[in-house]
RNA sequence: GCUGACGUAGCUCAAUUGGCAGAGCACCUGAUUUGUAAUCAGGCGGUUGCGAGUUCGAUUCUCGCCGUCAGCUCCA
């Protein structure tokens, strides 16, 4: 919502970012005031801030404030080249398919897209033809022309254009209706936009989809085209890079190649078979978890994979989570249900007997598999399944104990994520719409949260409404090696299950009392963690988790003996070693290791058979000079990497 | 689930307008005994995802199903 000016002879005050003041009179165009601070900042301009609030240089100052030009070097211009860009795709494809109707099309992370009614889905060709048509739009140099107008004269704009019309419905009534145009082409925009479509100079079409208008699975389903632009080429190429480099990494590839893990449609859609490789990758991070939990003052337990119906009943699964569980199997008249959640069963075995305070915090763990359902579409790889093991853990506490709890979790979260290389953000996710408790208790817990994060100096930044129906919850992010960001640890407060399955415990006031429950998972699911851990470490392990560790490769035959004795030492030193003594060049071995990325390829020569000594051949050292060290010493140094889980 | 694209040897990909299904790598055998990213030769390998249909003839055209991919919606 934009203000309007209470009276409109008062001059508005420009504050520029050197701390000068400029008044201009309401109305002045900020292209006029970026003139007048200098030519050359006109050209570089692509928009201007008031206040934090990005506006073109051809919409009319309404208020003064903190003013600001923006150039092709501020981040916030890109998203105003990018609607634009959206814009000129619109250009274009009206031009070339008059009768397309036109959705929305903004600004997302590094593109763009617009949405189209049309009878025909697009094709490749057309996606070619458009791209094409749009340098033409480009080479035109349309100014981007603001207009406001009012409800009436929107509807008569865009009467041809039903999908705009009930937008305009949409827009409340103290709301500004503003058209852009760019030559021929008319849109319904709130803006901002580029001066004009020559300075959309880098850009391409990248793929179509079907996407439901607004997002609605019971609308009609629209053709969106995505897009990318920037504001130089180098950009361009650099994002098409960085692109190549995902495809590089994708696990679904590198697990293929590197024989970690794969899917069968035999045994179905969603479902992961850990090949013996990719289980070592697993093992490691499980036992390492294993060990860091019960340090932190965790206990283990197991539970069933398919539970009684009447469990989920209670729990609220069948009511709330139903359309995500896998169906009911009778036994004995009885139906029953693979588990889609860990926490009724934890419950179960905190309730097995009657809890004095004295027992809390009780902290179950468990590496629980659980089925949901999930629709074929939304399938991928390693990252989204239908079967998958979460490092699962219940805490039962008292109301006094949560901080307490929540301070440990972050020390456990920040202890691990360092283990695997993973730089992290927190979220804090408030109350949502439809929620169960009193809302001040929602206020009570989320001030919990953000006290214990602030206590230790923790940035983190706010979810409105992000929580789930039963609590609060802290989200964090894992950022991965080339930047992309990965959902990791989270914790979230339950008010709702204590309540459900009446849970109790017996307080040093000889009263009952109900606990508080925190869920919490670290890596979340075993199967997504392992598939962004490929991508993170683009498949080459460090060496704790590296499926194979060091391959020993003999040179010729006569040397045999010595690599497979040596290998054997490897192997009772603990480590995960093999022989290479396939009749192959030793350049052949060196690549096929190289691109299995084992850690260490250990050469041995005549001399080094003679020497009781080792050639190393680090991963990726290609073209380096061999480290020629004795045996003992390298399995020392490995040892050593090993177990302090070297990255 | 919805929209679109795709599905050929274990993997990556070929196969004029419908006309005998092919290559590289991997695997097996032999020769070679190798000093840091592919030694040479030979061989094995296919109901072209599955099922119908059109046709003298289908990897190719049509329909259905299954799976994969890009998205939408949803999510660990």
């Amino acid at each position: 919502m934009i203000d309007r000016p209470a009276a409109a002879s008062e001059p508005l005050k420009l504050i520029l970012p050197d701390g000068a003041v400029r008044e201009v009179a309401p109305g002045t165009l900020p292209r006029d005031v970026v003139a007048g601070i200098g030519p050359r900042l006109l050209n570089a301009a692509v928009a201007v801030e008031i206040d934090g609030e990005v506006q073109d240089l051809t919409t009319p100052l309404r208020r003064g404030g903190k003013f600001r030009v923006l150039t092709e070097k501020d981040v916030k211009s890109l998203d105003v080249l990018r609607h634009s860009a959206a814009h000129i795709l619109a250009t274009a494809v009206r031009r070339l398919r008059p009768d397309a109707q036109i959705g929305f099309g903004p600004a997302i992370e590094d593109g763009f897209y617009y949405d189209f009614g049309v009878k025909e889905p697009f094709t490749p060709d057309d996606l070619a033809a458009f791209e094409a048509e749009m340098r033409k739009v480009v080479a035109e140099k349309f100014p981007f022309v603001r207009e406001e107008v009012d409800r009436r004269e929107a509807k008569k704009r865009f009467a041809d254009d039903p999908l705009k019309l009930e937008r305009i419905d949409d827009l409340g009534a103290d709301e500004i209706i503003s058209t852009y145009t760019d030559g021929p082409f008319i849109d319904l925009c709130r803006g901002p936009h580029v001066p004009d479509t020559g300075r959309v100079q880098h850009f391409a079409l990248t793929h179509a989809a079907g996407a439901y208008w607004r997002g609605d699975e019971k609308r009609p389903m629209l053709q969106r085209i995505y897009g990318t632009a920037w504001f130089t080429k180098a950009e361009l190429d650099a994002y098409r890079h960085r692109l190549e480099e995902a495809k590089r990494r994708d696990h679904r590839t590198l697990g293929a190649a590197l024989d970690l893990y794969s899917t069968d449609q035999r045994v179905g859609p969603g479902l992961i078979l850990w090949h013996p490789k990719g289980a070592i990758v697993r093992s490691q991070i499980e036992e390492y978890e294993k060990d860091l939990i019960l340090r932190h003052g965790y206990e283990l337990v197991y539970t069933p994979h398919v539970v009684s119906e009447k469990l989920f009943e209670i729990s609220g699964h069948l009511q709330s989570f139903k359309e995500n569980m896998f169906g009911a199997m009778e036994v004995e008249g009885a139906a029953y249900r693979p588990k889609p959640m860990n926490c009724p069963g934890h419950i179960c075995i905190f309730e097995s007997r009657q809890r004095s305070y004295r027992d809390l915090p009780i902290r179950y763990a468990e590496f629980g598999t659980v089925y949901r359902y999930e629709r074929s579409g939304v399938l991928h790889g390693m990252l989204r399944v239908r079967g998958f093991t979460q490092d699962d853990a219940h805490v039962f506490c008292t109301m006094e104990q949560i901080d307490g709890e929540i301070a440990r979790l972050l020390d456990l979260v920040d202890e691990m994520l360092k283990t695997f290389g993973y730089p992290y953000t927190v979220e804090l996710s408030t109350r949502p719409e439809k929620a169960l408790g009193e809302p001040e208790r929602w206020t009570w817990a989320q001030d919990l949260l953000a006290r214990v994060l602030e206590g230790r100096g923790q940035p983190f930044t706010i979810d409105e409404g992000g929580g789930a129906f039963y609590g609060p919850k802290l989200d964090f992010k894992l950022i991965d090696a080339i930047g992309r960001k990965w959902q990791g640890p989270t914790v979230q407060l339950d008010f709702n299950l204590p309540e459900r399955f009446n849970l109790e415990y017996i307080g040093d006031d000889n009263a009952r009392h109900r606990p508080f429950m925190l869920h919490r998972v670290l890596v979340g699911s075993m199967e997504r963690f392992v598939g962004g851990l490929v991508e993170h470490y683009a498949g080459a392990f460090p060496v704790w988790l590296a499926p194979e560790q060091v391959r020993v490769l003999p040179i010729s035959d006569d040397v045999r003996e010595a690599a497979a004795a040596a290998t054997e030492r490897l192997k009772a030193a603990g480590l995960r070693a093999s022989l290479d003594d396939r009749n192959e060049t030793l350049n052949y071995r060196v690549r096929d290791g190289e691109m299995m990325k084992v850690p260490y390829l250990a050469v041995i020569g005549k001399r080094e058979a003679e020497q009781g000594t080792v050639a190393v051949r680090a991963r990726g050292a290609s073209g380096k000079k061999q480290d020629i060290v004795p045996l003992d010493e390298f399995i020392a140094r490995v040892v050593r990497e090993k177990e302090s889980r070297t990255l």
